[in-house]
DNA sequence: AATTCATTTGAACAGTTGTTCAAATAATCA
DNA sequence: TGATTATTTGAACAACTGTTCAAATGAATT
C-alpha cells in the first residue's frame, strides 16, 4: 500500500507525500546532533548571556565588573556565567579573590555575525 | 572618586576595574540588537524546530508530511511552524487544502554549520 | 448544502528558565 | 584568628515554553 506519491491514498497515517518523507528521513542528522545544536542555541537565547559574551569579546572581566556593566546582581551574573562555562563558551582564571572570565571559543563571534545578517535582512 | 583602575576604592558600587568597564560599555551593541539576537537564537533553541529546519533544507514539505517525519501531532508541528514563520525562517504556499512550507533564509544553514563546529571541537 | 480533510487556533497543563534572596565558600588582610 | 570581600550556591518564585486536546477554518469533493 502507498506506493505512489502525489496520490492521496487511505493510509492509516496521513502521509501525503511518502517518497519525500522517506527521502528526507535518510538525510536527517542524528538525534544527538540535533539535541546538541538546540542546547548550544539555548545558551544564546537569553539577552543577558549574549551581553556577557559581547562584553568578553572586548576584554576579560571579573564577575563584579560584569555585574556593574550590565547593572545586575553579581549572583544573577554568576549563575549565567556558570551556564556559559558549562557550554564551554567562557573560561575563567582565579587571581586571589577575583575570578576573571574570558571567551573560550572564537566561533561565537561568527555565529553572532551570521545571526545579525539574518536580522538586518529585509 | 574612583579615578584609578586596579585600585580597590570604596565606591558605592563594587566596580573593581572601572576603566575596563567604561571602555567595554562604549563598545556594546544597542539593546535592540541584543534582544533581536536573543530572539533569533530562541527560535533555534528547540530540537523540534531544528528538526523542521533540517527537513526543509532538503525539500519543501506540507504540515502533514513533517508531522509524519517527526512523529508528532500536526497541531504541535503547526504551532512550531508559526513561530518559525514569525521569525522569517520559513515561508509557505497554499495549494488547495495543502500548505507547503519551505526555507526562507539561506543563512540558517551557515549558522547551524558554525554551531556544529563548536560542538565537535574538543 | 453537506461532508471530508489539511491545517490553524486557543486554552490548559506540566516542565523549564532567569532572577532574587540568604547563606556558604574561599581568599586576603588586619 | 576574626573581619572583609569576591564569588558561588541552593531554594523559591514568577514568567515563559512546548505539547495536547478540542474546536474552528478553509478549501475541495460529493
Amino acid at each position: 500500500m502507498c506506493k505512489e506519491n502525489n496520490e492521496l491514498e487511505r493510509c492509516t497515517c496521513n502521509i501525503i507525500h511518502k517518497e519525500v518523507v522517506e527521502n528526507v528521513r535518510t538525510k536527517m542528522p542524528d538525534e544527538e546532533v540535533l539535541y546538541s545544536l538546540a542546547d548550544l542555541f539555548k545558551i544564546f537565547s537569553d539577552s543577558t548571556r549574549i551581553r556577557i559574551l559581547y562584553a568578553l569579546f572586548e576584554s576579560e572581566m571579573c564577575v563584579c565588573d560584569i555585574s556593574a556593566l550590565l547593572n545586575m546582581t553579581v549572583s544573577a551574573v554568576s549563575h549565567q556565567l556558570r551556564l556559559l562555562k558549562q557550554g564551554r563558551l567562557v573560561k575563567n582564571r582565579k587571581d586571589g579573590k577575583i575570578v576573571y572570565y574570558s571567551l573560550d571559543d572564537i566561533h561565537v563571534k561568527q555565529i553572532f555575525q551570521q545571526g545579525l545578517i539574518h536580522i538586518n535582512e529585509k
